[in-house]
DNA sequence: CTGTTAGCGCTTTCAT
DNA sequence: ATGAAAGCGCTAACAG
């Protein structure tokens, strides 16, 4: 920048000044400037700008795990938002694992981000107490906040899971299943447990007593879903039907039918969670619960961009919709199953 | 960091070689200083580091579709091998846009990254002979260096795909197959010709002439490949089997075989190329080139930081093998065909 | 409309 | 073994 004020024989606040486009300078020294920095092929850095004005235009992304589909989808409206909104991201993987977590928000406040989104965070409510009031703006996805105290500058993007849950059993249920198993994913994922909870309030509206033996934790994975479909359709044969955390579990369930000779849906009802791209490409496709990953990443850089914009912090509770998609892997009609 | 050396009694020096763990610094101010940023809680700015030091420890990583599940792949290796070395990775997405890959290249630029990596990058060579000279440290995954200028600063690491292609066109060829399509993918992609340059290769080997009309560009995508597949076999039901850019592709082409009730693969054979997830699962299964994605990303992540170690850049250029995997779309025997 | 001064939070260099 | 001074590249606040 000093090379630019020498050559262009200005000060250094005039470049400043033509560089942030803002304060007065004369239509031609600016024109003028703006020559030299193009001809020197001068860009500011954003590092010394960011410890000048304590603004880095970077915001964290912390995710489970990039590869599954449903993070990658929330992972690009993210990036796609911050960069219309002319900001960087960093991504931070935390491998499902929460220390690792903990480890990389340290980082991305040491990097001075100005603020960063959580997405499906495995910490516990306690933790989160402990991280959050430091920061200057965080929104969490799929996450309610401690009700106890409340942050203006921590806000939350969700999809009603109770309600998805409800649907899903509902679904089940209309079609003559009494005996519904769920596997229901990561044991500290705040989504897991809204979508038991809808599982079991159905199961309960409907007379039936929701067997704690017919739920089962497992890796939100196609082999995560595997695995625990094994061990599910051993125990309890008498299950006629399951409800999935995720569409990769419920593919996972498939493969074990597949596997072990069980027709889907005949012998087997599946339903699955998010409808990923994969949800409806496999064989029978899956019925499943539409939650719309990329608005969520999307929506989400929003209300960040809320929180930072105003003066003193302004967080919203944004719970978007989620849509009930029937396929063949739970029909709507039980013609196979009746003939 | 002031606060620190006050409340500790010593001065700005003092604190920073402790941080740094380097420097002279008697056992015992040491571990006082210590003590005191443990109590005040603090943590160095990066970016005022980063400033001083102009080394930030961040690395930019540019990809063309993160949804894609080969990139979300490579940014998990990525991610990972960046985080255990201590660095925080930018994610650019550029949506498969030339124009936007040079942009958001810039503000990595901007925000001083020590070095980045480029998968699959749409940017033309002479693009890139005009990007890369001017940064410290970089390496491009899937693609060749122009051969005439030989930098120290810019590394490689690809799969072999003219090979890849080679293996997967003569395992159609050694089962009877004389007519096979291609399917080229991104028409700007290095691996895409790379494959095309394979696929006309071994079938002039064969003594077959490779009709232009039988390779077609198309989106990597699911869709994509459902498109293109529909096209291909209007124009040319003579054709017996396809090769395809990638797994998505491949999978748009069961799509169009499934809907136009061509059965694969009596009626068409199918191989992809990647092995991502989603090739064992769908049906049937696909016979494919398996690239190691996450290897790639974690290899990549060691040339960088080979050439940003070395006092004067040390590029590499690797090159990591594929492997065939025979699944039913494209079989090793033609039994159900023969009967 | 333009320039000067000071300082963001840290490290480097040189003294002591 | 420790500290003082200068500076990384930029902007905020004030002068002129």
């Amino acid at each position: 920048m000093a090379d630019v004020a020498r050559e262009a024989g200005v000060s250094l606040m005039t470049v400043s000044r033509v560089v942030n486009n803002k304060g007065n300078v004369s239509t031609e020294t600016k024109q003028h400037v703006q020559d030299v920095i193009e001809l020197l092929d001068f860009r500011p850095s954003g590092i010394a700008r960011g410890l000048a004005t304590d603004q880095t235009q970077t915001i964290g992304l912390v995710v489970p795990d990039v590869e599954n589909p449903f993070f990658s989808a929330v992972t690009r409206g993210v990036e796609n938002a911050a960069y219309t909104e002319g900001y960087n991201v960093f991504l931070c993987n935390t491998e499902e694992n929460p220390n690792r977590e903990l480890t990389v928000l340290q980082s991305l406040e040491d990097n001075r981000v100005d603020g960063f989104i959580l997405c499906s965070t495995r910490l516990t409510e306690k933790q989160l107490e402990e991280v959050l009031p430091r920061q200057s703006a965080a929104v969490l996805i799929n996450r309610k906040l401690p009700t106890k105290p409340s942050w203006s500058q921590v806000g939350t993007v969700r999809i009603d899971d109770t309600k998805s849950g409800r649907v899903a059993v509902r679904h089940l249920l209309n079609f003559g299943h009494r005996a519904i198993g769920f596997l229901s994913g990561s044991q500290n994922s705040s989504s897991g447990h809204g979508r038991l909870r809808g599982y079991q309030t159905e199961l309960e509206k409907a007379g039936i007593d929701p067997k704690s033996d017919y739920t089962l934790p497992c890796q939100p994975t196609v082999s995560g879903g595997y695995l625990a479909a094994i061990q599910l359709i051993n125990r309890h044969p008498e299950i006629t039907a399951v409800y999935c955390y995720n569409d990769l579990v419920a593919v996972g369930v498939l493969q074990a039918c597949n596997e072990t000779g069980r027709r889907v849906p005949i012998d087997l009802a599946v339903v699955g969670n998010d409808d990923i791209p994969l949800a409806a490409i496999v064989t029978p496709p899956l019925t499943t619960c539409r939650v719309p990953c990329y608005e969520l990443g999307t929506q989400v850089v929003c209300a960040l961009l809320n929180i930072l914009n105003q003066p003193d912090g302004f967080s919203q509770d944004i719970v978007l919709q989620s849509e009930f998609i029937v396929r063949a892997s739970a029909p709507r009609t039980y013609q196979e199953h009746e003939s």
